[in-house]
DNA sequence: CCACATTAGATTGTGCACAATTAAATTGTG
DNA sequence: CACAATTTAATTGTGCACAATCTAATGTGG
């Protein structure tokens, strides 16, 4: 499954980068094949991973989380809440503030998905503890851009 | 730089998706500073990759080799010839082929840009042949999840 | 209390990704 | 040769990403 290479003779595949970017995709054509029946994208998906864990949250709370910023997530909530599997609301205390709910039908997915990681793990074909370990040289490479990048601004 | 960690507490941590969702865009922010100053993008950064190594490309080539279809290319590609980097022509011998190559401008950014590859292994901050390593065992999961995703559809 | 900066989220605009469709050219087959 | 099947790009439509801007609400110093 995974094997040892040897030098790369193709340009892109000598790039780290490349190899993330093709991965990510292919990735997300797993999840994309496996939550179609509900209509639901990978990053609604992680979305709604997050508010299974935890809620409510704010939408500051699911950026910081996902790394991702009012202009992706904003209408990313609108099209989940359209679909019926939240719900938003803006707080009470501070009016800015816009909290994340699950609906009821929202809640129930946390239920009706829960084969998409074995579903997932399935296609990736690799046992478990390979995914870790490589998930989290992944995680520490990533940490060690974000740092770089920050630096050298 | 690059250290062990113990099972995250976050349940996306625990995704290897998510590393790499998250690991492709720190890397994308990482080119896009980097080429700003030439309006370029990071796939399009990529074409421009594969043009410098072998030309002339067509546009089918080019996707199988980024692992994208004429509807990520086909706009990305008239962008580049809007920047003066590439010209499309059609094919003499086969006139559904649309051949793409590199302009004098586009050939020497070739030069102008050869202190990319440095400047982004500077951001990853780690050594050459862990990024190698790393890219190996990406590249490897790659492979698995596409014949994973194929193998039954 | 009143400017003024700060914060939260939404909006706008550009550029991917990718499914699905279309149009044109070529190929294969009877 | 005729014509159906295939191939190549382009186009259309949806949904991220993300920079930049905007609006409303909050906080703060004077």
């Amino acid at each position: 499954m995974i094997a040892k290479e040897k030098v790369p003779e193709r340009a892109l595949d000598r790039m780290l980068c490349f190899s993330l970017y093709a991965a990510h995709r292919a990735t997300t054509q797993a999840y994309r094949r496996t939550l179609k029946p509900w209509g639901l994208t990978y990053p609604q998906y992680l979305v709604l991973v997050e508010l299974w864990e935890r809620e409510p949250r704010t939408v500051t709370e699911l950026g910081d989380d996902l790394v991702l910023d009012s202009g992706t997530l904003s209408p990313l909530l609108s099209r989940l809440e359209a679909l019926g599997f939240v719900a938003r609301a803006r707080s009470s205390e501070d009016a800015r503030v816009v909290t994340i709910r699950l609906t009821d039908r929202g809640a129930a997915l946390r239920e009706e998905l829960a084969h998409v990681p074995g579903e997932i793990a399935r296609c990736m074909g690799i046992p478990l503890d390979m995914a870790q370990s490589l998930a989290s040289e992944v995680r520490a490479y990533t940490a060690s851009v974000q740092a770089g990048s920050a630096s050298h601004v």
